[in-house]
DNA sequence: TTAACTCGTCTTTTT
DNA sequence: GACGAGTTAA
């Protein structure tokens, strides 16, 4: 397995000048651009010339890892886009009106941000959603407009209403990024682009500093993107990108196809090597990804071959509805598990869009299979970690406008939303941060005298604190706890909700520890913030974990599964809808392509299913099969699960309509798991965040006695949603039924566990 | 100011 | 179905 292909060995050995490797799935693409990099030091390119950028930061840390296995001495820096530009950033920061304590906006700050701007300049945020206003800013941001370019260049029709407000509202919430000192994630590119641009010193010693530069995924790249390489690549052209136009699926994104294409023009000299080969997939698999694929007319046509087995059909699995397709796919991987010895983490299962996950997590469950889900709450999403994280974050950056929004009444200061808007419009009249305006409080207009007394406290409480924004991360942390009395009153509670905050509290610091640890004396603040803000769902997956992976199509690009299911494959959600009502057939393309990526991480078994009818979006629909299914030659198979022996409770289980009208006591995943369940989680439990551990239910089961402070003691009913936003309806003994926000409300269970 | 409740809107993929 | 915003009662 050592030994390299020709057109391998070709692409490795190649040394000066531009490089295109075009590479199919299952290729080897990795092996090649570790190879090359350890051949570049071999030959005397010291390693600090080298710069990788790769996709997410698994894929980094995996690159690390094997050039390190092949030359340990070798430590060229690998990362992903977003974490490059961000380090950039950090030394060159006054070159866009940044400091260098700036800090990144993750998704969820962006929008609030942008809310709290259009709530300032008075826009109805009913009538003009957030969402699609950051949409816009995002697509102007990847087109590389800011938003005097964006005003010049589009012309706002009178009836366009949201391009009106658009107008309003892009520049305003620049200037709020900029006076909060903070970019979103668009802007690390865009600022480092525009850097480059305006910057012809700084762009020439860049160049010469990385003058080896490779770049993974290259199909993927916008515009920022895109000008950055070129801008690193003038005068040492020594470029070597690799990718496959056919597996381009972040066009929504603004990626550009066309930069893969153009590959050619854009570099005149350009040595292109073609890898063909496939070394993953059996025959089979590939033949019918081959023929799914060739249905793109804007394509450049390629083979695929293999060596390897022809390999059992594919089959396409036809079910009843979600539930039965669910159960179906558990069943198909115990028997998998049972009849060949497989383990649980060959296997995984791809959806179009994680709204599908629900049932077959609920499915694996009831099975008894361990499984990890890339999607859903991540672990510095959750509500405790976001508001420690804020106190760090406006420790390191006090202009952090979101960060101080968060936390001021962090725990409950007396300090609410009339006050914090008085706040905020007097600090914008004044030109002073949100901190500042705190701590001149008694200026305020129209304050009373608590809030004066609150603010004040606050911005002392973040003042004090930052007295100790050199000390090591795990410390200031803690210190943090104990003096914003953050935790305060959680001492004796035994309630599940207050146990598993203390358990993500417990693990971020674990978490700080960790950083401190691992970076020792560049350790810093901002260096662990910006880790935080750059980690993703996929980053957490665990190869060995021992357990079956679910994740999105997207999420799924660059690895490889024994056994591939992929669901839903049916009119609207594979191809999703909003592809379907695009009239750019490019939009159906890049469905074509999302399939195609699936199909080819299967390494020996692969199958597609749909179902006749399927509950989405809160509704029941028939379903129709995928107009994909037709361009294969699949092996159709009709699934109709008998209801039968010991799994006979479990079809019961699915039919929940009748719970409404007769108090039916429902079954439950097996009780003697949760009480197995440790007191405290480990933190692989935690970090995998959906892993099975955390996603039995929390505490609250049905029949189980609960304390409320003031209805009394009572009995769960019914039990409903998932994490954060689970909900108990609760019986109390004058027959009153109420229902709860489980994450919200002050109940407590009764009793012993 | 806070918690419970009601109502209305949106609904893909992610660094 | 999920989630946020607004309303009401204390």
């Amino acid at each position: 397995m050592n030994e390299l292909t020709d057109s391998q060995q070709q692409a490795v050995d190649h040394k000066e000048g531009p490089l295109l490797v075009l590479a199919g799935p299952g290729s080897g693409k990795t092996r090649v651009i570790t190879h090359r990099i350890a051949r570049l030091v071999e030959v005397g390119v010291a390693p600090q010339q080298i710069l990788a950028i790769t996709f997410t930061n698994k894929a980094a840390r995996e690159m690390v890892e094997r050039v390190e296995s092949l030359l340990p001495q070798a430590k060229p820096w690998v990362g992903t886009f977003h974490r490059f530009c961000a380090r950039l950033l950090r030394r060159h920061a006054r070159g866009v009106g940044l400091e260098p304590n700036y800090t990144i906006l993750d998704t969820s700050d962006q929008r609030r941000l942008l809310k709290s701007v259009m709530a300032e300049l008075d826009h109805d945020a009913t009538h003009f959603p957030p969402q699609a206003i950051a949409a816009r800013i995002s697509r102007a941001k990847n087109g590389l407009q800011d938003p005097q370019s964006w005003a010049e260049n589009s012309r706002t029709g009178i009836g366009d209403f949201q391009g009106r407000i658009m107008a309003e509202v892009y520049p305003a919430y620049q200037r709020a990024l900029q006076r909060s000192n903070a970019v979103d994630f668009d802007d690390l590119l865009l600022h480092v682009a525009t850097l480059l641009r305006e910057n012809s010193e700084l762009r020439r010693q860049l160049d010469e500093q990385y003058s080896y530069i490779l770049v993974d995924e290259y199909q993927d790249t916008n515009l920022p993107q895109y000008n950055i390489i070129r801008a690193l690549s003038q005068d040492f052209p020594n470029l070597c990108a690799t990718g496959d136009p056919d597996q381009s699926i972040y066009a929504w994104r603004g990626a550009e196809i066309g930069n893969i294409l153009r590959f050619e023009q854009d570099f005149p000299d350009a040595e292109i090597v073609r890898l063909e080969d496939n070394f993953r997939s059996t025959k089979e698999i590939l033949r019918q990804a081959d023929l799914l694929i060739a249905h793109n007319v804007h394509r450049k046509s390629k083979v695929l071959v293999t060596n390897n087995d022809d390999g059992p059909p594919v089959e396409l699995l036809s079910f009843p509805d979600g539930v039965a397709e669910a159960e179906g796919i558990a069943r198909q991987i115990r028997t998998l598990v049972e009849e060949t010895g497989r383990g649980w983490s060959e296997f995984a299962i791809f959806y179009r869009v994680n709204a599908l996950s629900r049932s077959l997590e609920r499915a694996l469950q009831r099975h008894r299979i361990p499984f990890q889900v890339a999607a859903g709450v991540g672990f510095f999403e959750r509500t405790e970690v976001k508001d420690i994280v804020a106190y760090l974050r406006l420790i390191a950056n006090p202009a952090d406008r979101t960060a101080f929004e968060r936390v001021v009444n962090k725990p409950a200061r007396g300090i609410g939303k009339v006050t914090l808007s008085r706040v905020i419009k007097w600090a914008a009249e004044q030109g002073t941060s949100l901190l500042e305006a705190a701590a001149a409080a008694e200026n305020i207009p129209k304050l009373n005298k608590r809030a004066v007394k609150a603010l004040h406290g606050f911005a002392q409480l973040i003042n004090e604190l930052s007295q100790n924004s050199n000390s090591p991360v795990a410390e200031l942390m803690n210190k943090v706890l104990v003096q914003s009395r953050y935790t305060h009153g959680w001492e004796d509670d035994l309630s599940d909700q207050i146990e598993e905050r203390r358990a993500n509290v417990q693990e971020l610091i674990t978490a700080a520890e960790q950083y401190d640890a691992e970076q020792g004396q560049s350790a810093s603040l901002e260096g662990f913030l910006e880790d935080s803000s750059l980690v993703s769902d996929v980053d957490q997956l665990d190869d060995d974990s021992g357990s079956v992976t679910l994740m999105t199509l997207h999420a799924a690009k660059g690895l490889e599964y024994s056994v591939v299911f992929i669901v839903a494959v049916e009119e609207n959600i594979l191809p999703h809808e909003r592809a379907l009502q695009s009239e750019d057939s490019f939009d159906l393309e890049e469905e074509r392509r999302l399939l195609f990526v699936g199909m080819t991480r299967a390494k020996e078994q692969l199958y597609l299913t749909r179902t006749e009818r399927r509950n989405y979006r809160g509704r029941s629909q028939s379903a129709i099969p995928s107009g994909f299914l037709q361009e294969m030659d699949l092996t159709a198979i009709d699934v109709n699960p008998e209801p039968s022996g010991p799994d006979w409770d479990d079809a019961h289980d699915q039919d929940d309509s009748l719970d409404d009208f007769e108090p039916v006591i429902k079954r439950r995943p097996p009780l003697d798991e949760q009480a197995d369940r440790p007191q405290l989680m480990t933190a692989a439990d935690l970090l995998n965040g959906t892993s099975s551990a955390a996603k039995l239910p929390l505490g609250f089961s049905i029949g189980m006695q609960v304390r409320h402070p003031q209805y009394g003691v009572g009995t769960v009913v019914d039990v409903d949603g998932f994490g954060r936003r689970k909900t108990a309806t609760v019986e109390f003994p004058s027959g009153e039924r109420r229902h709860f926000d489980i994450a919200k409300s002050p109940l407590q269970p009764v009793g012993l566990r």
